[in-house]
DNA sequence: CATTGATCATAC
DNA sequence: GTATGATCAATG
């Protein structure tokens, strides 16, 4: 068994973490889930979570529900990304929950979005599912940062998503909606509601919404990154 | 068969 | 309910 990866203090230096995430690298989550002394799932069906958190806790990440980075000092957000064996992003990428009230004032720069995704520590896993969950290996992490390019699409599709959610147009944004990020459900089940602006200015119940990065987004930084 | 809309676990 | 971690699975 590996040796020194199984803390839980959070990494003080860039180095530190990229450390740890070439430890982990090559590693089937069943040898993480051992070293880590932490049960496995027999699949994702019920624990769709599993293999991130435990990935967060692999490196040091805090716990827990805030709304901040998961390495705050460091100003790193951390996130697994399935992939095919063709190295293809298999699921959209949740990013942060959509504020669908009070959100005047807010702009690109100060979204939640943007501080998420400012800079961001990919952590590749074998995701298909006709592979055990016990037999995914962790692939290679890497740092990313969203260039000029990419920065002005995900700006363009939050300032049309956001403008639509202000004036009252969310039911009419669909997970169509945006080129690199989509608005859709965030919920334990169809019948969670929240407040939202209505048509006519009005307050209107919804179902709640996440942010969400299409897999060509992903799929084409990890183009950048590796070739 | 890819995508959209729905859903699962957990903490507070 | 909000927010984290996400993937599932019905549907077109």
């Amino acid at each position: 068994m590996q040796q020194g990866i199984n803390t839980i203090v959070a990494p003080t230096s860039e180095a530190e973490l990229m450390q740890r995430v070439e430890k982990i690298s090559g590693l089937r989550l069943s040898e993480l889930a051992s070293i880590m002394n932490v049960k496995m799932p027999p699949d994702l069906k019920r624990h769709k979570g599993w293999s991130g958190q435990l990935i967060e806790q692999c490196l040091g990440a805090s716990a827990g529900s805030k709304q901040i980075q998961d390495f705050p000092n460091l100003g790193i957000e951390l996130k697994t990304l399935p992939l095919s064996h063709r190295m293809e992003p298999l699921e959209t990428t949740y990013v942060c929950y959509a504020p669908l009230l009070n959100n005047t004032g807010i702009t690109w720069n100060s979204s939640s979005v943007r501080n998420k995704l400012s800079r961001v520590l990919w952590i590749p896993i074998q995701g298909e599912r006709d592979i055990p969950l016990t037999d995914r290996v962790v692939g290679s992490g890497f740092l990313w940062a969203p260039n000029p390019q990419e920065d002005q699409l995900l700006q363009q599709d939050w300032e049309e998503l956001m403008d639509m959610i202000s004036l009252g147009k969310i039911e009419r944004i669909t997970a169509k909606t945006g080129q690199v990020l989509q608005l859709r459900p965030k919920a334990a089940n169809g019948q969670a509601l929240t407040s939202a602006v209505g048509e006519n200015g009005d307050m209107i119940q919804t179902r709640p919404r996440g942010f969400y990065l299409r897999k060509h987004f992903t799929f084409n930084l990890l183009q950048s990154v590796f070739y």
